[in-house]
DNA sequence: TGATATTAGTTTCAATTGTAACTAATATCA
DNA sequence: TGATATTAGTTACAATTGAAACTAATATCA
């Protein structure tokens, strides 16, 4: 006769557990994503998001970048210096309060963007083709439920 | 009056874009887990997960947990000797085929193994518990479609 | 004012990770 | 058999990441 601990531990897979199965998955989605404009432009991950940041909300700081696009100060500091290494991106100090670095693409930069994001739409488009509108909708829904409850535990 | 490359990248936004929510929901998921065993055991994720495939399956091989813990060679090797370092698992070579380690828990990595377990389906069970039967059902589903649609991209 | 705290962002150093080259054992097949 | 290929796992080195300390600018408030 199995004891208590055989009962809560035996049946336990690895394959069914949702950490997990997030994790695997998060893991092929974006390794496949950042080949569509790795090798292209020579743009990492954070580089990527900090591009998509700027895109959306030009004039930002480092700061903004930080609160929008889930990535810490430091994230955010080497990858605008990449960025900015590359001439994809200028920084002006703000004149009225000059802790601040107002970032802003390069026409260069801008370019890229303009090309990176239908890239990355199409990439979108394809990954969720195999589901319906109702399954989108719901998907949707259930991501939001999750990533609330998982930042509270 | 815009031009169509405007139409197409103005309205990009981040926080929308499935890749990145994948993201921003597993990193999130998983440090909070971590949280759960990392300092109570000095276990890594990695060496969590090798655990999780030994405790599945005992007198496993590396390359069977390289299989079923969807980690590369080099990782498990890493997880497995700082395992065997701590005193939680133990390699036997095959006797029938001395390129095979065979991997078991000691009886000190059996007992860390029947504790991280439940704490495992604990957190689960709260990250869960936003759901209802209905809605648990759903993700599995999509994570499904999601996850065999990605390994194609 | 001036001492202290806060905010923005960078740098440094250690730990983790990834890639490629490597050793050792077995398998294949001319 | 023996030359070559394959498989299991490790090691070495470079690149990436994370935590903490740091610089510089502004804010607070006695």
């Amino acid at each position: 006769m199995k004891n208590k601990t055989q009962d809560l531990t035996t049946d336990f897979t690895l394959e069914n557990f949702i950490p997990y199965r997030l994790a695997v998955l998060t893991k092929s989605v974006s390794t496949a994503f950042s080949k569509t404009y790795a090798e292209r432009f020579g743009i990492s991950i954070p580089q990527w998001r900090v591009m998509a940041a700027i895109g959306r909300e030009p004039n930002c700081t480092a700061s903004g970048i930080v609160e929008h696009a889930a990535m810490d100060k430091v994230q955010v500091s080497r990858a605008v210096s990449g960025l900015i290494e590359m001439g994809h991106l200028i920084s002006k100090l703000d004149i009225n309060d000059r802790r601040n670095a107002v970032l802003n693409f390069t026409v260069q930069g801008q370019e890229i963007y303009n090309q990176i994001v239908p890239t990355g739409r199409e990439f979108e488009a394809k990954l969720m083709s195999v589901m319906n509108a109702e399954e989108l909708e719901s998907l949707d829904q259930l991501l939001k439920k999750l990533a609330s409850q998982a930042k509270k535990l």
